[in-house]
RNA sequence: GCGGGUGUGUUGAAAUUGGUAGACAAGCCAGACUUAGGAUCUGGUGCCUUCGGCGUAUGGGUUCGAGUCCCUUCACCCGCACCA
């Protein structure tokens, strides 16, 4: 019987399917294990094989946590709202529902080729109303929340209402967009309007105004991270600065525990760091200037780390967006600052970016006071100074930073030097070292006393505090899109009101076009009756990450009507033990994840405050591309080798075409009308295609598909190819041609159970020579799961299994354990052997086998024999020999004679059961 | 510019964490069986060579011993980028 892959794969999936073999369910007498991968966004394209590459490593975990007793949830959903959908519904009038079902559709059948031991039943898409019913009662819990500072927790508004009409904002200690103040009478004298807009100022699901990025193609506003120098990250249109109205989540609340939660997680310190920097803490000062425009004087509040700088201040900068600009602006300098900040407006982000080093400005017409100095600097307007980071002021000190010496040196504004010795003729000195001088009471310290120094004297003066900056904004939260959640919210009277719980899901209306109204209304303005109870609803809809922030939880209980989860399921599951996903998700989703997971917790809605234990980022597979070069001007193509003679032009040419980087010359004349009058120039009767790492895409031919792959060699082939690649954690090519390697090792192993056609396994005892084999493998697989060096095991598996052949071994106590291990890699061969071997159930009900170090230890071991650090000769000598005796064994050896010749020891180093090191002179 | 990472045969990569570098695979070469082979099996395959020597991007250091630890330089990849 030969090992046909086609058939048993197909076989074992159907039953699978049909026994619902993975089916996870609470069990509070088992030990939980949850893993889980980053899901798809259903593309047109259909799945690659540099796809599932994470999934298959998900999926050895969770096969291999089930052997060693785990009650195992593994689930697979979609993240099904997104841009291309609705992109597509713009041109061809596809409802996106329809493209975004054909396409998950696509995917299933694709992903159930590769054998996944997926929960199915727990399957769910971010745009079935069933789900994003919690989606939109997670925004309104948001909306009815604020974030307290002193409690460090979000708490439900009406605490914050309750303590306005107490006593105002007397003693408040929380976050909000800006500082107001007010007394509980003055509270109690506002306007439904005005209260609704006061709160809005401390609810974590808010509405505000706020530069955002507009992208005018697309219609939409986008978050910061799905812009990318200027362009939008979906379809790579310019996108622009533009002071807009928009739902916005309170982030920026959580920035300190998002980052103190970093300390506790097992993810990569790469990723650590990225969310670090995304974060931005700084320490610095917040100082008043008072400001004199003409007769008028008012205070403003500057950010600074380097308060000890202080005496080197020679101007002031505000940031083009400030709300001071108008009140500092002296009617003189008027004209010129309004021309200034037009052109700041017509920039787009993508030309601010490009001209980082230009330096602009204009001079506002009002002097600052140094509240140490008492020296009058002026007020300048900057782009560089940025609106949304610290107060948009600063003190400049052209000295000691680049950009303020920059922006003097352009404009002839004085520059201090204020450590001895330092060069400030060509450019500033930024380092934070040397001694003080020029700074009145800080002369003669060193800098990193002088910063405290400084701090403490502002704070005791009253000229300021100490203040933590974090760079972490707020999440921009409506898109002007349709294919998203809409938002449970309508406007009464105007008053932005939150539907009633009982009225979710608010589902998505039907509308004749996807595209915005021709007033520029979001495409939801064109559903009829888009009302509650008479007042107008939302037009706009969530962004994708919201669906994709919970989706983890309710994987836990995906079919509870009255909660996102149930708390049985969530004490039980509690988070995610392993997560793997690209790292493309460092700073948006794994950002509002643990967001939103914390504010669920604040809530007491989930038990843990952070959703992912543990983080692995696959690497990419990139595509492996094939060139033909045409010589200029001819229908001839001539062989890589040889091109150097001609002038050519490289053309891509389809892998399919292509074998270990030899063109198929029939196929390629087939391939396109223009080449079927090819000639070709060949080296040795062939002709050799060049090759290129590049992305895996359409366009570069260089797309392989899983569903061809499993055609041709089968998943198990697929799973393992694609773990042998090398490490998971690693960008590599794929490359089609080692494949034949791990096909041929799953033969090889079909062949140990079988004698010509049948299939032939003995119970005879296995000898210590199989057990050993057995046991090192054991080993080797506990371990490098531990690590998730797959590549490895892969390796292990081959060697391991080339020796039981060249032992010719076929006894169940071998063969046995043998399938268990390679279960979780490949697991159709592996259940069909199980079967064959007489269980009725399935393989992943069997126990992984306990390793015996008993089985490998040795009695002898081979020490490395080297004479002054080389090494000559190798010794064969019983484990059990101390350091004396080994000693003693190597110099009567004749070989140790041989290289002793005429020379005399010094020293001899014993490393037990590896080396003898002979130091000789 | 700042931060993180990587550098080993023709290629993907191993290396028990400081102990015989290149396991395992691919490719290539030779042989066997074949009408044939994109099939199967066997052997060889880092470089220079007569002994032997040289080899883990580069130059140095620590050590009996370095791919591994420390410093220098170079190259490439990723992330952030006027964040005061």
């Amino acid at each position: 019987m030969d090992y046909n892959f086609r058939e048993i794969e197909k076989k074992w999936q159907d039953k699978w399917a049909a026994e619902k073999t993975f089916k996870a369910v609470t069990d509070p007498a088992k030990p939980k294990y949850y893993v889980l991968d980053m899901f798809p966004y259903p593309s047109g394209a259909g799945l690659h094989v540099g796809h599932p590459l994470g999934y298959i490593a998900s999926d050895i975990v969770s096969r291999y946590k089930r052997l060693k007793g785990f009650n195992v949830l593994h689930p697979m959903g979609y993240d099904a709202f997104g841009l291309p959908a609705e992109q597509y519904a713009i041109q061809t009038g596809q409802h996106p529902e329809v493209t975004t079902m054909k396409n998950v559709a696509r995917y299933r059948s694709q992903l159930d080729r590769i054998g996944f031991s997926y929960d199915w039943d727990r399957e769910f898409r971010t745009c079935d109303p069933d789900y994003y019913k919690w989606t939109q009662w997670a925004f309104l819990k948001m909306f009815g929340s604020y974030y307290s500072n002193s409690l460090k927790s979000a708490r439900p508004i009406e605490e914050l209402i309750a303590a306005f009409e107490a006593h105002g904002t007397e003693g408040l200690d929380v976050a909000c967009g800006e500082d107001l103040s007010f007394t509980a009478e003055q509270w109690k004298a506002f306007g439904e309007a005005e209260k609704s807009k006061v709160l809005m100022n401390y609810r974590i699901a808010y509405q505000g105004e706020t530069s955002v990025n507009w992208c005018p193609a697309l219609g939409t506003v986008l978050a910061n991270d799905e812009v990318k120098d200027g362009l939008s990250v979906r379809g790579g249109h310019p996108v622009e600065q533009k002071k807009m109205t928009q739902w916005q989540l309170r982030v920026s609340a959580y920035a300190a525990r998002l980052l103190e939660g970093l300390e506790r997680l097992d993810w990569t310190d790469s990723l650590k760091e990225m969310q670090r920097n995304w974060i931005g803490r700084s320490e610095g000062t917040e100082m008043i200037f008072k400001v004199v425009t003409g007769s008028e004087e008012r205070d403003v509040t500057i950010f600074t780390t380097r308060a000890d700088t202080i005496f080197g201040v020679t101007f002031m900068v505000l940031a083009p967006e400030s709300d001071l600009v108008p009140l500092v602006t002296t009617p003189e300098q008027k004209a010129e600052v309004e021309e200034y900040l037009a052109y700041v407006k017509k920039k787009t982000e993508r030309e601010r970016i490009a001209q980082t080093k230009t330096v602009t400005g204009v001079f506002t017409g009002s002097y600052g006071i140094n509240p140490l100095t008492g020296e009058k600097v002026p007020v300048w307007i900057s782009e560089y100074v940025l609106s949304g980071y610290g107060t948009g002021a600063i003190m400049a000190v052209p000295a000691h930073d680049s950009r303020d010496y920059a922006f003097a040196k352009k404009f002839g504004l004085p520059i201090i030097p204020l450590i001895e010795g330092c060069d400030v003729s060509e450019e500033s000195f930024d380092a934070k070292e040397g001694t003080m001088c020029n700074s009145g009471f800080l002369n003669g310290m060193q800098v990193k006393e002088a910063v405290e120094a400084a701090k403490d004297y502002v704070e005791a003066h009253g000229l300021g505090r100490r203040k933590v900056n974090y760079r972490l904004r707020d999440a921009i939260f409506s898109r002007q899109r349709y294919w998203g959640e809409p938002f449970p919210i309508y406007y009464k009277d105007g008053i932005p009101t939150p539907l009633p719980f009982d009225k979710l899901p608010l589902t998505l209306p039907e509308v004749d076009e996807f595209r915005p109204t021709e007033d520029g209304q979001p495409p939801l303005a064109r559903a009829k009756d888009w009302t509650y109870e008479g007042w107008p609803l939302e037009t706009s809809t969530m962004p994708g990450f919201a669906g994709s922030s919970a989706y983890y939880l309710r994987y836990m209980d995906p079919h509870n009507d009255s909660a996102l989860v149930s708390k049985e399921a969530d004490e039980y599951w509690r988070n995610v033990d392993l997560y793997i996903g690209g790292t493309e998700h460092a700073t948006g989703h794994l950002i509002y994840s643990r967001f939103w997971n914390k504010f669920l917790f604040d809530l007491g809605y989930v038990c843990e405050d952070e959703p992912f234990r543990k983080l692995i980022n696959q690497g990419m597979i990139q595509g492996r591309s094939n060139f033909v070069y045409r010589v200029v001007g001819t229908n001839k193509f001539v062989s890589l080798g040889l091109r150097d003679r001609y002038e050519t032009q490289e053309i891509h040419v389809d892998i399919s075409l292509v074998r270990n980087d030899r063109l198929d010359l029939e196929g390629f004349k087939a391939w396109r009308p223009e080449f079927e009058n090819a000639e070709f120039i060949l080296e040795n009767g062939e002709y050799i295609c060049g090759w290129a790492v590049e992305k895996m895409s359409k366009s570069m031919f260089n797309v392989v598909n899983p569903d061809d792959i499993c055609d041709n060699y089968g998943a198990d082939t697929l799973r393992l190819y694609e773990m042998f690649l090398g490490p998971l954690e690693q960008s590599k090519p794929w490359d089609t041609k080692g494949i034949d390697g791990v096909h041929r090792f799953l033969r090889k192993f079909w062949r140990l159970f079988h004698e010509g056609q049948d299939f032939c396994v003995s119970d005879e005892k296995a000898s210590p020579a199989e057990l050993k084999v057995l046991h090192k493998l054991i080993a080797k697989e506990e371990a490098d799961i531990a690590e998730f060096s797959f590549n490895t095991t892969v390796s292990a598996f081959m060697i391991a299994v080339g020796e039981l052949s060249d032992l010719n071994c076929h006894k169940r106590e071998i063969l046995e354990p043998m399938v268990v291990m390679l279960s979780p890699f490949a697991p159709h061969i592996a259940e069909e052997l199980w079967a064959l071997l007489g269980h009725t159930e399935s393989v992943g009900a069997a126990s992984f086998p306990e390793y015996n170090e008993a089985f490998t230890v040795e009695d002898s071991v081979t020490y490395a024999v080297s004479f002054n650090g080389k090494t000559r000769f190798t010794a064969e000598l019983p484990k059990s020999m101390d350091r004396a005796g080994v000693e003693a064994a190597v110099m009567a050896m004749p070989q140790t004679d041989k290289y002793l010749a005429g020379l005399s020891v010094v020293k001899v180093i014993v490393v037990p059961g590896k080396i003898v090191n002979i130091v000789v002179k």
